[in-house]
DNA sequence: AGCTGTCTCGGAAACGATTCCATTCCGAAT
DNA sequence: ATTCGGAATGGAATCGTTTCCGAGACAGCT
């Protein structure tokens, strides 16, 4: 018999990776022969003050029962020695960590990063360190993820979840004690978060009608999947949007944040007839298929069709035309997902908080062509 | 007398923030009332299978000298407890901490991104986690995120430093004895670390080559700070490349990493007579600038003046006309500095690996023009 | 004088693991 | 039969803190 699969299981969910070689302590040969150029520790500097542990570490807590005679000795060790608490140590008796685990679905993306950014500097200002996380969409990294968190004991999660309907991920969620904020993302209400969300619809609505008003009456969004929640708003706002208008339609293509469905779905809804006049583009990795299938088949912006995408990408004003957008602050957004992680760390109540889009135009919008594009 | 500025010393270095506020555990008031779901720990699996807890912590490390009767009571024990060990106290224990920081000198910026998101990658299928630091070119964050990652004893650290010749960021690497990986960096060589570097060179040299060939003769290089190793070795490999042919001139501007400096170097570039016919830039934010004080002059690219940016964003091909570029792997250096540091962290030497870089032509270059530039 | 209460402070028990050392048991060698 | 040695196991110390509890010291009160 020896070791079952099921004894393996806590090593295994012990890390997110696949792989388990190196693995968590059990694989791995003698990791450090490495020593600690050796910290001096509490008792030393008790044994220097004359004094016991228990009295510096009530110093150094700022215990109100402490004489002044005390602290100054106590300080002056402290000094001399050029001591400081192990956050380690402190841990395991506290169980604070003071550190927050990030659960990002891809930081390579500019918008998360900025996401990360924001959340990163706000932390640091209140003494909490970061631990990220990288799911490149696939839930089930998630969820490895979120259990390694939890093992670790961070103090908090920041969500920017792959999937809001993986199962697995909700069972877990469910049983997580420590305070979340959810970044962009919504769940079934019996989950107790807070929030940071954006107004799409503020985005979108003014975008729809300034293409109305420009004469399209067939719009498209090519959108991410529906299992996030910006995609759901985008495609919602802008199916309502439309609905105002008599004789305006809106087809929506759902599929993966990449260029390969950027690419597919334009390809084929220029060859539909009629052809979409107008398109809203859900971010740049799609927008990098839409901008090479309206090339291959040879459909000119704004003349034939008119673009408009989510976020923006460096240099998207340079554009030839330049690109409009509906844009949010994703530094910003991380700021205050932040902030209201340390509000609920240090007992406050889950808070929501949406944050405004705004749509710019640019010259990649323009009046609907007279006759749709035939490719 | 009281509590003087030296004793809180240690405190203010423990977090980088800048402000003190919340701050590790000194001043905020009673952080977490919040009771965990109690996990199992290792005597309660001892009891549970009737044997001794070093037992128990022997089966788990995989150590030789169990019995396989031994080895099947903790570990069913182990399953039906659902038991895992606290990282936490194994850290404290042992002071491997499965962790490794990454100081960054821009998360926001898309190549640091991918850096990180390599990283990442290596370091969870190895089972480490990664806590993460923003400098944002600050080189005094840098080190007091060095300082904080020492205090929390990581395994290993990613270097992506703000500013290489800080003083005080040096004297704290001295100090450190953990294993180190610097990211396109470079330090002195008393300071014993691991790196991998890119061959700018095999970039840059075919770029200029390309532009000679078209007749150029006047180049510029608008160029991030010298303190980091990228900036240095293309301004070294630009100017190589063009001594090699008289009558060939290259003004090199230095600055930071911004549109700003890109706008302000161009204006000035673009002011002289003759101006330059070509121009090296120092990546997407400085490109930003740049682009924006062509049009402001009234510089068309390429007639008046060619273009060459390092690295390439999304979009880039779609550019008018298309960017040529210098472009790395980022995601692959990552994933390269983690494997190092991994080796370095199993009992390895430290090591340095060099990437190559590569040129693209594409329609931003074009024959210089017969008449310089005249704003 | 004796009792009570408030300030301070020291000692020791946690937190949850790893690891050294001593012990037991057993078969093999003398 | 006794000793030796190796294998397997249990007990206890340890990592560096925080925190509970009890003990002096001293003042105030009856």
């Amino acid at each position: 018999m020896g070791a079952g699969p099921v004894a393996n299981e806590p090593e295994m969910s012990a890390m997110p990776g696949g792989r388990m070689d190196a693995g968590s302590g059990v694989g791995s040969p003698n990791p450090r022969p490495r020593q600690r150029t050796s910290r001096p520790n509490m008792s030393q500097v008790a044994e220097r003050a004359g004094v016991a542990v228990s009295s510096v570490s009530r110093v150094l807590s700022d215990d109100p029962d402490v004489s002044s005679l005390m602290r100054n000795r106590v300080l002056d060790a402290v000094a001399a020695l050029g001591y400081e608490r192990d956050p380690l140590a402190r841990s395991m008796r506290t169980g604070a960590t003071y550190s927050v685990g990030f659960v990002a679905i891809n930081i390579a993306n500019p918008v998360i990063a900025a996401n990360v950014a924001g959340a990163e500097e706000e932390l640091r200002h209140a003494g909490y360190s970061l631990l990220i996380s990288n799911s490149q969409a696939d839930p089930s990294l998630d969820a490895a993820y979120l259990r390694y968190f939890d093992l670790r004991r961070v103090d908090g999660l920041l969500l920017s979840l792959a999937d809001e309907k993986h199962p697995e991920t909700l069972k877990i969620l469910r049983g997580l004690s420590q305070p979340m904020v959810l970044i962009d993302r919504s769940l079934p209400a019996d989950i107790e978060v807070g929030a940071v969300v954006h107004d799409h619809a503020a985005g979108v609505v003014p975008a729809v009608q300034y293409l109305l008003e420009l004469g399209h009456t067939r719009l498209a969004l090519i959108n991410g999947a529906p299992r996030v929640r910006p995609s759901r708003e985008r495609a919602a706002a802008m199916r309502a949007a439309v609905r105002r208008t008599a004789g305006v339609t809106c087809s929506v293509r759902a599929g993966a944040y990449s260029a390969d469905h950027g690419y597919k779905a334009t390809i084929n809804l220029m060859l539909e007839d009629p052809a979409p006049t107008a398109i809203l583009v859900g971010g740049n990795q799609i927008m990098n298929g839409v901008m090479e299938a309206l090339r291959v088949v040879g459909a000119r912006i704004p003349d034939d069709v008119s673009l408009v995408m989510f976020d923006t990408v460096p240099l998207a004003e340079f554009l030839d035309p330049p690109l409009a957008s509906i844009t949010r602050d994703p530094s910003g957004v991380g700021r205050l997902a932040a902030q209201l992680l340390l509000e609920q760390i240090t007992g406050g109540p889950p808070r929501v908080a949406v944050l405004p889009t705004a749509f710019h135009r640019a010259g990649s919008c323009g009046p609907a062509p007279r006759h749709p594009f035939r490719a």
